[in-house]
DNA sequence: GAAGCGTGTTAGTAAGCAGTAACATTATAG
DNA sequence: CTATAATGTTACTGCTTACTAACACGCTTC
């Protein structure tokens, strides 16, 4: 535990952050242990010295993640009860949690049949955001602001728009993530407005 | 050319069909040669006689999905003008041409940091078909009936949505892939609708 | 300035894997 | 039945790569 004073980051924060960018674009197998060094700025041997093994570089990378899941606080307290305001709100708040763990989520992809539980880890926190649209759907409907239907299979509809969306851009990056993306949530807001 | 008649599969077919299943799995890299040749059924060494060397294989696959390109024939031949039954129908063609391709497709994304042409030249078998809905809507604005905006924001709404759909289930197996397909179509079609 | 820590360098081992060579076996066609 | 094509078997080479060992160097701290 140093102080908080924000400073060069460890080895071992160098070491991860590099293996992380590297397999994110690779894969576990692609990367050498010699290039992770590289990228580091390290030795291969330090690399073996603070982690041991490329495994365990891997299993740390997942283990941090896990620990620190993406925070869906406080969205709730954001929401206006205007349909097209929050959908967009909650869309935006979708793009800016996954785009701070899209390394980790490349990975899980290329490597879902090494490691399929953090990819169902990182599908069921989809899941999960999927439900709290649904709970607001479901509420909208309740104060005749949203059409009836089934809230989840609505809620779906959008995150599957914003998924494809942010999958898009993640593996091909561009610039402009976000282009559209109020034009096209009007679209379904209207779809579900009544 | 043998005859017409469906016969047994060739040895290069049956190398070629099972180098996709796994490659699509693990990678290029991950899997063996001698994982394919026991897949195909048969020894490793037939796999190096039909085809010299392993990226030759993965040549052949590619190469063989670009003389094949996802046909788009006759979908215009099928509209209706009615928004809500064509956004479905091309939303279920759109589903049946991917998923006749989802090995590549999960190949190129593992694959696209060493092969950036075949990820680029899905992503752009997309964006056509994208382009096939916009005009499609741009169509059915003029007739008055789909509401004004630009036609190809409103097109990739619906396309986001297929490819987030299309991608969650390819990447990670179950049934019921088209499952609630038509009401999510529903609510994006009633967004558009006049 | 001595001790210890973090890091670099060099040399090496062991395993896995792509690819080759030579010969044996089985299947198929005429 | 025989010749030929397709496939199998075994043994091997060479390269890459994860990982280890041993020693050297420099920086901080007391």
């Amino acid at each position: 535990m140093k102080t908080k004073q924000e400073t060069r980051p460890s080895t071992s924060e160098r070491i991860l952050s590099a293996t992380l960018r590297l397999m994110s674009e690779k894969g576990y197998r692609s990367v050498t242990v010699k290039q992770i060094a590289a990228e580091a700025g390290f030795s291969e041997m330090t690399v073996f010295r603070t982690f041991g093994s490329k495994k365990a570089i891997l299993d740390r990378l997942i283990e941090n993640y896990l620990y620190n899941p993406p925070a869906e606080k406080t969205i709730r307290d954001r929401l206006t009860y205007d349909l097209e305001t929050d959908l967009l709100m909650l869309s935006e708040f979708y793009h800016e949690t996954v785009a701070a763990t899209e390394q980790i989520y490349l990975l899980s992809v290329m490597e879902r049949s090494v490691m399929p539980d953090l990819h169902v880890n990182i599908h069921n926190n989809a899941t999960k955001f999927t439900d709290i649209v649904a709970d607001y759907l479901r509420t909208m409907q309740e104060q005749g602001k949203a059409v009836k239907g089934d809230p989840f299979v609505q809620a779906a509809t959008l995150m599957y728009f914003n998924y494809g969306k942010f999958a898009t851009y993640t593996m091909l990056p561009r610039a402009d993530r976000l282009k559209n993306l109020q034009a096209a949530v009007a679209v379904i807001a209207r779809g579900l407005a009544v």
